[in-house]
DNA sequence: CGCCGCAAGATCGTATATCATTTCAGATAC
DNA sequence: GTATCTGAAATGATATACGATCTTGCGGCG
């Protein structure tokens, strides 16, 4: 049984660095450092890298080498709001194909997550929040909307374990949002709906975290210019505020 | 000076040929083959095939190698729904950037491609026709959406050179409501209300293409189960029915 | 004291060489 | 005549080697 090649046995050990945090954003990437933990050459390494970099998990620059892609600070709302619209737009498209069965299965999940609220642990939150999700969009007939949806999962686990760690109160609101999906799915409401709904789920989200950490960043990091904006679409404003 | 890397040159290489259809999908990409014509060795190829690979330009099998991805007849169908929803929801966040001038631009663009009408040039009235759209949302704010629109771009030039050489009377009605988005957004309508007008539009094109070539296309591989179907929302039902 | 230039080390870029796998033609057996 | 086996040719996979480029630290000079 021969195994994966070397070039992909790289991609995944490099990969899974990342995704997990080992390797943080900016850490730097070592060709030869990587091949010789590997115990190969380095150019199935590059050739991983050259992957990773098309998929836009490192940078690379020439002669100088790759390493783990930094994050903006204005990543996070880009991403969130990304995956907003491409969601919504998975989870309208999917209903029409979930099954009584699979519409159960994303209950009982919910359910789980009703019952974590009472001892709450943020990383099994966003666990079951992942699946719970998943059930909804994995229907999704077109491999392209589906596959963006995956991209934005995967870039958003870059960026922090959760955002649930962040906001208290909304872990609870998004319990009750996940059932107001279910319900209208079931009563088979206009996908319109169903995907302006989906889409406001993530947004609040956003919206949660970013009206949280603008009230509990370190003050001496202040915002430079909106001391004290008012608390209402924050998502909005900060996301157009990002076009320098 | 020293030029790009051989790698990038490779890339660029084979990307300019697969986007000018010189290779057409399944086309082998043969390693030794290339290098011998780029004058570089097989390690860069390597490189370059691996980006083509991740960005989907390329399928690659281990120890048979690589060829231009070969599209599904749903290929067409799954990328214009993909625009449709992506550059919609990237017109409406562009909309409030957008100066005078630019949509000034963005209107002359559009007379430009009323004029061709008259001595159709599909060529020509393609060109326009992106030049149009980039106009309106190449504001937005979130790159993450701005790529992807420009990926579904991409796409959909390897499919085929343009929509509007299957479809006549599409071209006009295009222009037309090009017009009805431009005025939506000059009057600051609604995001939501541009987002789907721009998400209309797309769906509306792809609506015409799929009319069209189910009524026109070899009866001898007439569609299966549909011998008949209503014109309406053709769209809808076909992507439903490419789950398989 | 700080800036500039130079040299050494680190790292990347690419070519070449060798091994592994696949493919396919031709031969052989049934 | 067909099927299966076999081996050579084509191609991909990886390792190694060497040259190119960048980074960094040190020493001289203003």
């Amino acid at each position: 049984m021969t195994s994966a090649s070397k070039s992909q046995q790289a991609y995944e050990y490099l990969r899974a660095r990342i995704d997990d945090g080992r390797f943080v954003p900016g850490y730097r990437l070592v060709l030869g450092q990587i091949a010789r933990e590997l115990d190969v050459s380095v150019v199935p390494v590059r050739e991983a890298i050259r992957r990773l970099e098309a998929e836009g998990y490192v940078t690379f620059e020439r002669n100088v080498g790759a390493q783990v892609a930094l994050i903006q600070e204005t990543e996070y709302l880009h991403t969130m709001q990304t995956l907003s619209i491409v969601e919504g737009a998975a989870t309208s498209l999917s209903a029409p194909f979930l099954t009584a069965e699979q519409l159960q299965d994303a209950r009982r999940i919910n359910e789980r997550m009703r019952r974590v609220l009472d001892d709450f642990d943020p990383h099994r939150f966003t666990a079951l929040n992942i699946e719970f999700h998943a059930a909804l969009y994995e229907a999704c007939p077109n491999p392209h909307i589906l596959d963006l949806v995956h991209r934005g999962w995967n870039r958003l686990n870059l960026l922090r374990d959760t955002s649930f760690s962040f906001v208290p109160g909304r872990a609870a609101e998004s319990v009750a949002e996940h059932e107001h999906i279910l319900e209208l799915i079931e009563a088979g409401a206009e996908p319109l709906e169903i995907e302006l709904t989906a889409r406001a789920h993530r947004t609040a989200t956003l919206d949660a975290v970013l009206a949280f950490t603008a009230e509990h960043k370190h003050p001496t990091a202040a915002a430079p210019a909106a001391p004290a904006a008012p608390p209402s679409p924050v998502a909005e404003r900060q996301l157009a505020s990002t076009t320098d």
